[in-house]
DNA sequence: TTGATTTAATCAATTGTTTAATTAAATTTG
DNA sequence: CAAATTTAATTAAACAATTGATTAAATCAA
């Protein structure tokens, strides 16, 4: 069933493309039908609802990003290594995927739906409990000085996560919130620029 | 006309604590209404639309930390001290007003209303204008090392705004994105211990 | 044939906004 | 001052449009 699968992932990524343009309510059935080439119903026969639609949006960008992750902590080598490695990958990835990033960060509210949530909560566990096995390795290896680590975290997460957003709206409406007009998502000298001041930032706050 | 005033106000302030918890499109004029104990139609009378209604919010959030902020920046002290006022201002003033900060983060999409985002560009410009000011000033100084502007005043604005986001959504609903469950946003101790970490990791980051 | 896929049409509910009528307040006028 | 007039505030009802979802029939593939 080759075909069906492809029709299926055709929907999902025009809906991660509108639902990251127009946020999750503004986006209509009938507009992502319509944009996939598919019928209405179709989104019901193949997802249940437009919410379970949003929900596997972000399911599958969860397990890429895990795995990605994983390949960093999983490195034979020393936690400033590692560090650098978890921050790279996941910068990466963030730059090639940021419409479930923009997504998350619109749908994450109070009053979320209780899967997307569920959903989200985890994969955060998951990450944040591997960049804290690292900040702990380097603490006991004298590197890194006591700081307090969810707060690090947070801080992180929420620079990647606003580089992201930031310039891919930039790059999308030519708006330009913060004078970064100079910097282009695409590019990779920029790419590894914005990547070198975060790993900067975090490793000028951890070290001794 | 001191009634009418102050339904007006009541509406606005009704608005802005639903529209934070439930975001604009999910969000109905009935709801507000409602709530507020007003008639639909005012809305219109009042506002002219509901669109109007949340530019409204956004204008006064943005003219009040505006006011705020310039305190800490026309202080007539060294650079460091400037910049540490701004901060605690910036970040007192969003504790204290954490809903038009989460408002603004959601609805700050590419096909966002264009009312709104000349009102949250503008009082970017402004504050950003401050804030570099400050870091000129410390560079000429020699206490702070050159650095890329733009992109840290980027990441204080989104380290600001992901801390208030995540532990006023804490405090409302319990739920714990990033295993900060003991931080309170209306305590005064921890609100110190985030100012601190903040000031700390940009003076990390901009010392010689 | 049998089951999966696809369609057009329809469903019931909700949306932001407006209308026309009514009440309250303010202003003018005699 | 008091009556008359005008303006402002408020209401219930209705409007036109749109929404996510479903149905039952049709088409396709195995």
């Amino acid at each position: 069933m080759q075909e069906a699968t492809d029709k299926k992932l055709h929907i999902l990524d025009i809906a991660e493309d509108l639902f990251s343009r127009n946020g999750f309510d503004a986006t209509t059935t009938r507009e992502i039908a319509e944009k996939s080439g598919a019928n209405v119903a179709m989104i019901s026969y193949y997802f249940g609802s437009k919410e379970n639609l949003l929900v596997a949006i972000i399911e599958r960008f969860s397990h890429a990003i895990l795995s990605k992750l994983k390949e960093g902590y999983n490195l034979n080598s020393d936690p400033q290594t590692r560090m650098r490695s978890i921050l790279e990958l996941y910068l990466n990835y963030s730059f090639d995927h940021p419409d479930p990033i923009m997504i998350a960060r619109r749908e994450l509210g109070v009053n979320m739906r209780p899967a997307l949530r569920n959903t989200i909560e985890n994969t955060h566990t998951q990450a944040r409990e591997m960049v804290n096995d690292i900040i702990v390795d380097g603490q006991k290896a004298g590197i890194y000085r006591p700081i307090d680590v969810a707060l690090l975290i947070q801080s992180i997460g929420s620079m990647v996560d606003s580089m992201v957003n930031e310039l891919h709206n930039l790059k999308r409406s030519g708006f330009d919130l913060c004078e970064m007009k100079m910097l282009d998502i695409g590019d990779e000298k920029d790419r590894t620029k914005i990547k070198h001041f975060i790993i900067e930032m975090v490793e000028r706050y951890l070290k001794n």
